[in-house]
DNA sequence: TTAATTCTATACTGATCGGTACAGAATATC
DNA sequence: GATATTCTGTACCGATCAGTATAGAATTAA
């Protein structure tokens, strides 16, 4: 029979997934990580299973939560705005939230290809449910199928562009403006 | 007096720029390196100083390369399609190369931003040196200075964009595609 | 051949890695 | 309160990490 637990699993899961999110992969010690989510080792394996687990849970909570930001933003605009909302929510990051640690998927995607490929493989599965995403998106705008498509690939591309740069630091501003003249050039296209 | 070298010194940086262009940073083991350069552990640390100084080389030498790809493509071509070359060199690799690989210095800005903040900004840097060409491409293309950079910066991203997707191992034609779609809406907006 | 020099192969260091074993604390059931 | 169960703190495990020390091989200079 179950007890309750002493700790708040969703709250230690956030806390590992601020981690790595922050860190990487390999860089994220399990000591760091047991001391971010403030458990004990044998607690952490109990409950968790092992490193690796840990990593893909929070995965696929990260890719859950950055698809939400475009689903919410769809209910409150059309197609066209929802699109420009989520890049300029993830990107710069609103209600001064952190955004210069780009995005995990883009980060896992490049840290663990070629080191664990099943783990950046499943990153990349997660960043392709984005594009259908995107794609929904431009097919209700009014875009033919095979425009749609073009430019949903189009836009990954720039999502993971525009992600990338925060990690270089690039300014808000800057980031603001790129959107800018990307939704321009799209406009006009259309 | 120094004595003829038993290993070909260039030969072993190009061996460890392959392994850390596949592996990344933290990923190659110094075990790995030795044996993929073919020295002993002394002569790696005698040579070349330790690994964090050999990776800062290779990061020059894929940095240069990399430039040197784009200024190759501008003494035969105009400044437009020079650097639609480039991107069509570099992302999908021509010559049978590999492709897979993506950009080194992107990986890096990914893999060691929050973990060695130093490399990560080396990165940037030369990031931002091919930003630079870029810019210069599109003022000798005509256009206007606020154009250029801001249409420079934006090509950036791309540039960024593609060579993460090419580590999604998105296939060879969608890259062509992606760049015939990004070259259409630039060539539609000068 | 011998002595001096320069290189390399390898054993070793201390630290840290992810993961496990186990003893003891906390809780639940009676 | 006593006992059974469940959880946690920590010592420990072998492996591997980057880096060093050293002994001996190879080369040069006489």
């Amino acid at each position: 029979m179950a007890r309750t637990l002493e700790f708040n699993q969703t709250e230690a899961l956030n806390k590992a997934l601020a981690l790595f999110w922050c860190k990487g992969y390999q860089a994220a010690s399990l000591s760091q990580l047991l001391q971010a989510m403030e458990i004990g080792r044998s607690s952490f394996y109990a409950t968790f299973g092992d490193k690796r687990s840990l990593y893909l849970e929070c995965l696929g909570i990260f890719g859950k939560r950055t698809k939400d930001i475009l689903l919410r933003a769809r209910k409150d605009n059309p197609p066209l705005d929802a699109l420009r909302n989520f890049f300029e929510y993830t990107a710069t990051g609103q209600r001064g939230q952190r955004s210069e640690l780009g995005c995990m998927l883009v980060n896992t995607v490049l840290e663990l290809a070629g080191v664990d490929d099943d783990l950046s493989a499943r990153a990349s599965g997660l960043l392709a449910e984005m594009q259908s995403e995107f794609e929904r998106c431009l097919l209700d705008a009014g875009l033919a199928p095979k425009r749609a498509a073009e430019f949903a690939s189009f836009l990954m591309l720039f999502n993971e562009g525009i992600r990338v740069s925060s990690r270089r630091k690039v300014s808000r501003d800057q980031q603001l403006s790129d959107i800018d003249t990307t939704f321009r050039l799209i406009g006009s296209a259309i």
